[in-house]
DNA sequence: CAATTTTATGAGTAATTGCTCACTTTTACA
DNA sequence: TGTAAAAGTGAGCAATTACTCATAAAATTG
């Protein structure tokens, strides 16, 4: 069976501690996997770097995409509350426009260079056609959450064309901020990453004078 | 065979016209394809749908990849050559700073909305370990040529950041454009997307007031 | 300490598929 | 027209690999 076959047929949840053991074993296995080369990823060379029987995986997860679609799953909640806290303090605080254009995106680029190699994996997996759903998922609750963000400055901001504004953004960070990560010649450490960032948000979002 | 293992050994160039015809309908098999459904991608398919056999097929590939290879190398050809032509153009026309950044992102939509089969495909397989080398090549590639694009508008560009601006302007715009056809509820059609993206890209270059 | 449930095992199976190679047909050309 | 080169064929091999299932060990329960 070199192709899927399963049925998404329901697996058993891990119960007993000794189970979520083996479950968190297999999605580091295969993150490890996946960062060292693609290739080796198969059910197989997971269960062994997990120091797991093929069996037991097959008794959590019912195949092997469901293994990469769970680690996706995990970062893009990762990615999402870390923005959702960033959104917290940014209120609290009190911040002005720019000052928190600025937060949110320092908050992105540090996830992305604290898990670079699931970012890398998101971006080569994202838009095959499995995960359109998930791609489009995210695409709108960044959307929302932008939103959020930029609400207290409804004086400041444009209302023209928002939606494709928030969407040019959006693209625009994630794009920047992960393709970095495959140049070289390009540090996601740069500070001018984040300045460029930030004037190109201003520069779509804030009204004209 | 599931792997590959065929050394990049040299095969037949096409040289009589019906060979010609044989190369070209693998390719045009293999878009087809790609663009139905990218599981249905094997060898034997493509050879199917181009009419041909399976023999044929490797006579002038050496192996699978360097099919997809052959195909992403025509897609990037073309769409550079395209923006060299209209490089020519605004030159000739001696256009404005603001209208040349137009000029060039209209080409960039358009010639992605032309050929939106393998603008997804590009996408989907750019982020690969073995096309890392091309998304390289490709992006330096079109940072030198924005970089002639601007050069006549030296009094107008900032030269601070130059060169991470225009990373971050051409990732933009390529995964604007091309991420926009991933999702439904937005359109490469819209003008807004073209309106926004020359604002973004004149945002980042113009020297501040 | 049974009885039951949960967890773990891994050899083996079945399907897929990239690719070869021995052979035939077509074309070029002297 | 004869012959060599180019082009084309496709049955089948060999490697890979996702996944099953019969069985056993460990934990939980009563």
């Amino acid at each position: 069976m070199a192709k899927k076959k399963t049925a998404l047929s329901a697996r058993k949840k891990p119960l007993q501690e000794r189970a979520k053991f083996t479950v968190d074993a297999i999605l580091k296995a295969t993150t490890q996997l996946l960062d060292k080369n693609v290739e080796s990823v198969t059910t197989n060379t997971i269960a062994q770097m997990a120091g797991v029987s093929i069996g037991s995986l097959y008794q959590y997860f019912p195949n092997k995409d469901s293994i990469l679609e769970r680690l996706l799953e995990q970062f893009t909640q990762g990615h999402l509350s870390m923005i959702e806290q960033t959104l917290h303090k940014a209120t609290d605080k009190k911040l002005s426009l720019e000052e928190t254009a600025r937060t949110i995106i320092h908050a992105i680029i540090e996830s992305n260079r604290k898990n670079s190699r699931l970012a890398k994996i998101f971006v080569t997996t994202l838009f095959r056609p499995e995960r359109i759903k998930l791609l489009q998922r995210m695409d709108e609750l960044m959307i929302e959450k932008f939103k959020q963000f930029f609400d207290p400055y409804k004086a400041e901001v444009t209302t023209e064309n928002l939606d494709m504004k928030l969407f040019i953004v959006i693209q625009s960070i994630r794009s920047s901020t992960v393709s970095v990560l495959f140049h070289p010649k390009y540090q996601i450490t740069d500070p001018a990453l984040e300045d460029e960032l930030v004037r190109l948000t201003l520069g779509l979002l804030r009204k004209k004078p």
